[in-house]
DNA sequence: CATGAATGAGACTTCATTCAT
DNA sequence: TATGAATGAAGTCTCATTCAT
C-alpha cells in the first residue's frame, strides 16, 4: 500500500534529523548548533523541521528522551541476563547495573553531558513516565524490599545511589574532576554497598 | 584621593550589573536572559556591560564563582563555630556542613539551579583554585585522615560524599523529583555517616 | 450518471472552501488567515484549495463576487415588491433599497469591512460586469430619468449616492466613527432626498 | 552640543526610512514591500528599523498620520487664505477645502489608496485625536451653526459630506469607477450645496 | 569612563506551492 | 480527483557588539 510507503518515508526523515542533530549537539553543544546545521547535516528543508519538532529545544528533549530509554533498556536487560547466568544477589545486581552504565559513559561521556545540562523539570517528568523507566524502578525495588527494608526507606536508598552513580560519573567524566572515575569506582561500590547494607 | 572616587564608582557599577543579572539570571533563565534586559535592569548603558565582562557567560561565571565562595565560606565557618561550641566529631561536622548546605539551597533553589545548570570544567577548575575551596577541603581531608584511612580514600569518600549531596539537592529541590528533601534527608545522612565510618 | 456525482462533489467541496474561507477572513482577517486555516476548517486536502483556487486572494474576490451579488439581488426583490405592494415612487424605492442595506450591513458588518477592503480596480469591474448590478442601475436610472433629469446627470447622482451610503455605513460601522448609523440615517436620507430633488 | 547632533542623526534616519517606505508602499503596495526593500532603499540597517517601528503596519500607520496631518494643514491653510482674500461664506470655504483636497489627491491618488486601505479602527482613533484634525473640525462646526442648524445636524452633516466627497475622490481615482472625478465634480458640488442649505 | 544609536549577521519561522502517491 | 508530506525561498526579528559622541 502506498500509505506504507509514506510512512516509512516520514521514518527516514525523523530518524535522518535525530541522528544529525545528535552528533551536532554531542559535537559542538546544543548553544552552538543552529537549525540550519542540523537541516543541512540530515540533508532535509528546513520546513521539514518543523513538521517534526516545535523548536530545536524540543528535539533536545525528543534525542535525550529516546537515548536515555535505549540506554536503560539495554542496561536493563544486561542485568537479567547476568543475573540469570550468575545467580547474581540483589547487591550484585545493582552493581552490575552501575558498572553497565558507567562503562557505557565512558563510552560516551557526550550523552551524559547532553543529558545532565538539558534535563529539566518537564523533561524529567516525561522521563519518569516512561515504561522503561517504571519498570526498572519495580524491579530494583522489589528486590530491595526482599532485603528487609521497608518501601520508604528502599525508595530513598535507591533514590540517593541513583543520583550518586550519576553526580560521580557526571563530575568525572564531564567536568573532568581530579579523580578519574576508575580511581574513585572501588570507594563508589563500597559507599553503594554501605548504603544498601 | 580622586582615583579613590573612580574605583569606588566602578565597583558600584559592577555591583549593579551584577545584582540585576542575578535576578534575572535566576528568575528567567540565562538563556531568556539578553544583555539589554541586564543593563536596563542595571541602569547603566549597554556599552558599559562591555567595559566589565567578555560577554553574558562570563558574567554567569563571576556570579557563580562569587556566590559560591560566599556560601561556602559562610558554611565553614558556622561549621567551625559549632565545632568549637559543641565539641563536635568529624562525622558531626559533616552533618553540620551538610545540613548548612541543605538548608541554604532550601531557600535559595534558583541559585543551586543557576550553579548546576551553568557548572563547565573551566569554570569548575576556577572554583576549585579558589582559596575558600581549598581551606575547605583541607580542613575536612585532615580530619577525615584522623579517623584512620589514607589520605587517598579520604579525598575519594569526600568527593563522593560531595557529589551525591549535591545531586540529592538538586534533584529534589530543582528537579522536584517525587521525593522531597526532607523526606529523603534522614537516609541521606544515614548514607553519609555508612560511607564515613 | 458517475459524471453528475462527479460534479455534485466538487460543488461541496468548493462550497466546504467558501464558507470555511468566508468564516475566517471575516472574522480573522485577510491577512491573518492562511491557506492551512482554510483547507483545516473546510476539512480537505491543501493540494485541493489548488484545484479550486488560484491563491487566497482569488477565493477573497470569488466571495466577494458571490455575496454582493446575493445581497444586491436580495435588496432589488425586496425593493420590487415593496413597489408593487404600496406603490412607491422613486424617491421611495432609493430609500427602501438604501435602508435594506443598511439594515442588512449592520447585522453583517463584517461583510461590509470584507467588501472594502479587499474592492481593487480588477474586482471593482468584474462586478459592474454582474448581470445584477447592470440590470439595478438601469432600473435605477431609467426611473430616475422619469424624473426629469438627463441621462448623465442622474448617473452621476446615482453614483454620488450610492458612495455615500456605502461610506457613511462603512464609517459607522465599520470604523466605529463617533457618529451611530441610526443617529446619522435622519441626515442621511434628507441628503438623499435632496440629492434627488 | 554633541547630543544635538546625535538627535539631529535620529531625525535622518527616520526621514529616510518614512521617505522610502512611502515610496515603495506607494508604488508597489504594501504587501509587495519587505522591510528589506525599505532598508536597503533607506540605506539603513536592518536592525534599525525595529529601532523605530514595532513592524511594516507600524510604519504605515505612521506614514498615514504623517501625511494626512500635513494634508489637511495645507489644505486649512489655502482656505484660510482664500477666505481672508476673497471673504468666501461658509459654503464657498466647504467648496473651496473640497476642492483642494480633490486636486490633490489627483496630484497623489496612491497617497489616498494608502489610506483608504489600511485605515483601520484604532488608526482612525488616533488620527481624530490629532491637533489638526480637531481644530478644522471645530472651525467648520462653528461655521456650519452660523448658518442656522443646531450644533448635532451640523456635525451629522459635515459628516456625510467628508464620507462622500472621500468615497467619491476613492471610487474614481483609485478604482476608476467608469465616471472621472472631473465629470463628476459639478454634481458632487451640486450635491454639498443642498446638504448645506 | 560612559553612553546608546546603529549595525548586520544570522537566527528562527512561515507558508504558498508542488508532486509522488 | 484528492491527498498531505516536503520543500525552500522569503520573510520577520533578535541581539551581541561596535564606536562616535
Amino acid at each position: 500500500m502506498g500509505s506504507d510507503k509514506i510512512l516509512e518515508n516520514k521514518r527516514i526523515k525523523m530518524t535522518k534529523l535525530y541522528d544529525a542533530a545528535y552528533d551536532l549537539f554531542t559535537s559542538n553543544g546544543v548553544r552552538n548548533t543552529v537549525i540550519d546545521d542540523i537541516v543541512k547535516s540530515a540533508g532535509v528543508a528546513k520546513g521539514t523541521f518543523y513538521l517534526y519538532c516545535k523548536d530545536k529545544y524540543d528535539l533536545v528533549d525528543k534525542i535525550i528522551l529516546k537515548k536515555s530509554a535505549a540506554v536503560l533498556s539495554s542496561a536493563m536487560e544486561t542485568v537479567e541476563q547476568e543475573e540469570a547466568a550468575h545467580h547474581f544477589d540483589f547487591q550484585q545486581c545493582v552493581a552490575c547495573f552501575v558498572d553497565y552504565m558507567i562503562e557505557y559513559f565512558k563510552k560516551d561521556t557526550k550523552l551524559l553531558e547532553l543529558i545532565y545540562k538539558n534535563l529539566t523539570f518537564e523533561l524529567y517528568e516525561k522521563m519518569m513516565n516512561y515504561e522503561e523507566m517504571d519498570s526498572a524502578r519495580e524491579a530494583f525495588i522489589s528486590n530491595f524490599i526482599n532485603t528487609g527494608v521497608n518501601n520508604q526507606t528502599a525508595q530513598h536508598r535507591l533514590y540517593i545511589i541513583v543520583s550518586m552513580v550519576g553526580a560521580v560519573c557526571y563530575n568525572s567524566l564531564v567536568l573532568k574532576v581530579p579523580y578519574q572515575i576508575d580511581a574513585v569506582k572501588p570507594e563508589l561500590y563500597h559507599s553503594i554497598k554501605r548504603i544498601l547494607s
